[in-house]
DNA sequence: TATATTTGTGTAGTTAACTACATATATGCT
DNA sequence: AGCATATATGTAGTTAACTACACAAATATA
């Protein structure tokens, strides 16, 4: 089935659009998982149900620099939990630019069904993943591409060509 | 600044999201490399340029297969290159469904000036990735989770948890 | 104290992928 | 030949992320 796949025969250059493949599918994956389980939550909801039960209460900007996403996304996503009954939100007392979220009963009701899941889909992927030190491999991607990027990357090459 | 990342406090079940962080900001990265080279072209053309250099005219579905992507999707990126006059289409002489698509002159009168960012893009993820195995890595979990996703994998462990 | 800057949140608009469905043509079978 | 099935393409609608901008509130500075 992927005898001919022509990415792979890219090389460096097919790399990212690799991973983008598999994370795209990995994310598809656990959409009809949880569809298939009948259970109505959405995949990157498990991040916040964590980062909440772990640290507590915490405002849009903590959640957004604790998970290294934009603060829109976080807001979408929060904004469809708390729709769902799964969130609290109210302002902060001290600021009151600050919105402050929390899991609600409903949540904590819940969480152990959903924890059970995200168990199982920890092992498949540790299963899968046995022996190739993957989380190793992928402190260093995030390592090397985070401190500088693909484009700061390429730039520099474009010039040492240039200066041959 | 990647002191606080909770994500990776989740071991193997943040593995999913972190691969989607780096491939997300690389596509970024990408698109900002181009416009800052002012060059008009898109992330991912590069790969419908160098398959189709490299195999000649080929039909939506061909390419389709070719890279593993959805056929709308193909629609949608050849559809912008042939906006932007990188391509040609026309009906198949034996099927009429089909639609065979060409690199257009302009296309290749362009190419070799792209050709020498998607090389210095190449070198500098190679460099970076020196010494890693990221491509055997990354052949490695394309098999492991193309061949049995995610969720299968997932629905496995439940079984085998709840058989204890 | 008044103004300037920074910070926190929200909104709008963009992008790239997907699935599901619609339709036309080709192919296979009886 | 005629019908059923398969294939190729196209369209519509969904999703999740992003940047850029807007605005309010807090903080710093003159």
């Amino acid at each position: 089935m992927r005898k001919n796949d022509f990415v792979k025969e890219l090389g460096y250059l097919g790399f990212t659009m690799r991973l983008k493949r598999i994370s795209d599918a990995m994310m598809h994956e656990g959409r009809r998982l949880y569809s298939h389980l009948d259970v109505d939550i959405e995949p990157n909801w498990y991040v916040i149900f964590k980062l909440l039960k772990s640290r507590g209460a915490m405002s849009v900007t903590e959640i957004s620099e604790s998970i290294m996403m934009a603060h829109p996304s976080v807001i979408t996503i929060t904004n469809k939990m708390m729709d769902a009954g799964y969130l609290i939100s109210e302002k902060d007392e001290n600021d009151s630019r600050k919105r402050v979220l929390d899991l609600s009963v409903r949540a904590s009701k819940k969480l152990p069904e959903y924890e059970k899941i995200w168990e199982a889909g920890e092992s498949g992927v540790e299963k899968a993943l046995e022996g190739l030190n993957a989380l190793e491999f992928i402190s260093i991607l995030e390592d090397k591409f985070f401190s500088k990027g693909f484009m700061q990357r390429t730039i520099e090459q474009l010039k040492i060509k240039k200066s041959c």
